[in-house]
DNA sequence: GTCTATAGCATGATAGAC
DNA sequence: GTCTATCATGCTATAGAC
């Protein structure tokens, strides 16, 4: 029973076992028995949903640059097969997917080794190809500012799941904000652009 | 004794009492007599950044915008007076400065309520102010618009600073890449052209 | 497979001598 | 102000009946 999503997303992974149990109506010594231990339990929550989502980025890169033929695929195109899978796994299931969205945006806040490591093998994959269509979209930036543009495009795309919305510094409580169609238009304009930006002085 | 922060970068809020006082040579009831309790603790390493930093961002913008004289200021400008003091405090005292930032990016990934409202105060005047700069510099963004790019940059900042490097994802350690003058440099560069992105379609 | 009961340990906080 | 010793509580994990 995973509504352990649901409590790591709302408390974080410092939430304690009897915590999730409660809210599953599940016993304690039965999450060691299927699981092994809390470690186990976080792996298998995340590897549940991260398996589908970079299945999902791949084959909408495959898409794009099918589509492009010869040419390189347009930087849009690559910004919107990296971000729009996690959003749109957000905005399936109502509010389950928004759970979901913040549970991605801590992973990646995390820095947690064992975490990291796991992310790592899911995801390594993913950063390669998107690394090479990249490489092929923007041919005048270097390896080396593309990769800090990856990983500052990557930063935008956590805060922008796990922090309720743009105002939430500002005091001001729009939960409407949440749409996901919503943030991914900006968010993709914003990224792309970024990637794009001229090279550096 | 504020080797506490070390601790908060190195392992995060969840970090025992017992952890810190040990680096610190320090004993655990005095922390109690002088702070009161461990969540105070806490506001109290970061009151004593976040004031001088906010302030440096305040007088930054100042005099980018009295340099501006009647013009809007450039975005580029902005953007900078927003991300490099945060940067700038990093560089100043060697290894200590990193512990720095990345404590600040942990406390922009928190989403503990009580922290979130420490940010708040100490953050809600730098918010007004540079949103206001940027409504000047950037007339054809919307206001909802400029409020989710400025979400945004703020997500790629906060990742910048508490991730290690590009890399630390593809497996390669690049210790050396840390240098917040590179980071700075790339930082803005790509928070600038997203900040500019032309109008979402 | 599922449960109760509990072991074994770490934590934040405090009392009270000095 | 600083220390030792300890309290009360919470945790993960496991043993063992059913």
């Amino acid at each position: 029973l995973d509504a352990a999503e649901q409590a790591f997303a709302d408390e974080g992974f410092g939430v304690s076992l009897r915590h999730i149990i409660a809210a599953a109506d599940a016993n304690l010594a039965a999450v060691h028995y299927h699981f092994g231990s809390k470690a186990a339990l976080i792996e298998a929550v995340f590897a549940r949903r991260l398996e589908p989502l970079n299945r999902r980025r791949l084959a909408l890169l495959d898409a794009v640059e099918e589509a492009a033929g010869p040419h390189p695929p347009a930087v849009e195109k690559v910004v919107e097969a990296l971000i729009a899978p996690a959003l749109e796994m957000a905005h399936r299931n109502g509010e389950a997917g928004r759970v979901v969205m913040r549970l991605f945006g801590r992973m990646l806040a995390e820095s947690d080794p064992a975490l990291t490591e796991l992310v790592r093998g899911q995801f390594g994959e993913v950063l390669r190809r998107f690394t090479r269509a990249f490489r092929r979209a923007l041919p005048h930036v270097s390896p080396r500012t593309l990769a800090w543009r990856m990983h500052f495009a990557i930063g935008a795309m956590a805060h922008a799941m796990y922090v309720p919305g743009p105002l939430a510094l500002s005091g001001t409580r729009s939960s409407s904000a949440q749409d996901p169609r919503i943030i991914r238009k900006h968010l993709v304009a914003f990224v792309a652009a970024g990637m794009k930006a001229p090279a550096v002085r």
